[in-house]
DNA sequence: TTAATATGCAACCATTGGGTTGCGTATGGT
DNA sequence: ACCATACGCAACCCAATGGTTGCATATTAA
């Protein structure tokens, strides 16, 4: 275990932080959050692309492991996936965690140095 | 404020993901935090990169609001901007929760429709 | 059976992105 | 004064991305 120990593990979370890092995906997250799991032709309404557009973002997101879907009859339902989620906020959280630390060291230098 | 009911503020999320995204801006941050502010020497040291991709790579953190550079003498140093990381933080916290919510909205539909 | 719905696949296009090289310039050390 | 260091700017290149259209296929409904 100890994820936030291994500088690899870390690395890892940058494919999951690109597929975040588009406005409409982020919304097509926030909308399978909000709505559950849907059908593609659900997701694409609404939006101003086209149901090939939503699909191409919807592999992206799943290649990132943040979503996943299947095929139910004649659509294909997508929901999310969530441990992916928890890998980034996890990273986020140490790297904060790390910023606090330094903070602190930088501020004892400069309360040193200025004593 | 309420930044966690406002839709537009959460989709501007998007370009401080699409910053991190990236493996080599990932370290970056990770040396930025682990030893403070640096110059864009020392930060290429180490790196398989050229000077100039890294002042690429920084200016991509800077525009989203992640890092920031000044000019010391004869040297730019670069050090972590903490508040964006939060923005961010905040984010997968609040999809994680309405997840969290979610799943168990469907949990119930769940059992009621099998009692 | 026929029509409408929901999707997949492939080709294509324009733009962005990661990365380099070359060159010019300011700063620091000797 | 001179040289090495640290940097910025611009041009350039190739690959990846965001997005579209056209067409083929499976499924549901009438």
């Amino acid at each position: 275990m100890t994820p936030d120990r291994d500088p690899a593990r870390l690395e890892s979370s940058a494919p999951i932080f690109a597929a975040l890092g588009d406005a409409t995906r982020l919304k097509l997250v926030a909308r399978l959050c909000q709505s559950g799991p849907q059908s593609i032709a659900r997701l694409t309404r609404g939006t101003p692309l086209t149901r090939q557009g939503i699909t191409k973002h919807l592999r992206v997101l799943a290649d990132a492991g943040l979503v996943r879907g299947r095929r139910l009859g004649r659509e294909s339902r997508w929901e999310l996936e969530p441990q992916q989620l928890i890998v980034a906020h996890r990273y986020l959280d140490l790297i904060s965690k790390r910023w606090d630390a330094a903070l602190r060291r930088l501020q004892e230098l400069v309360e040193e140095g200025s004593a």
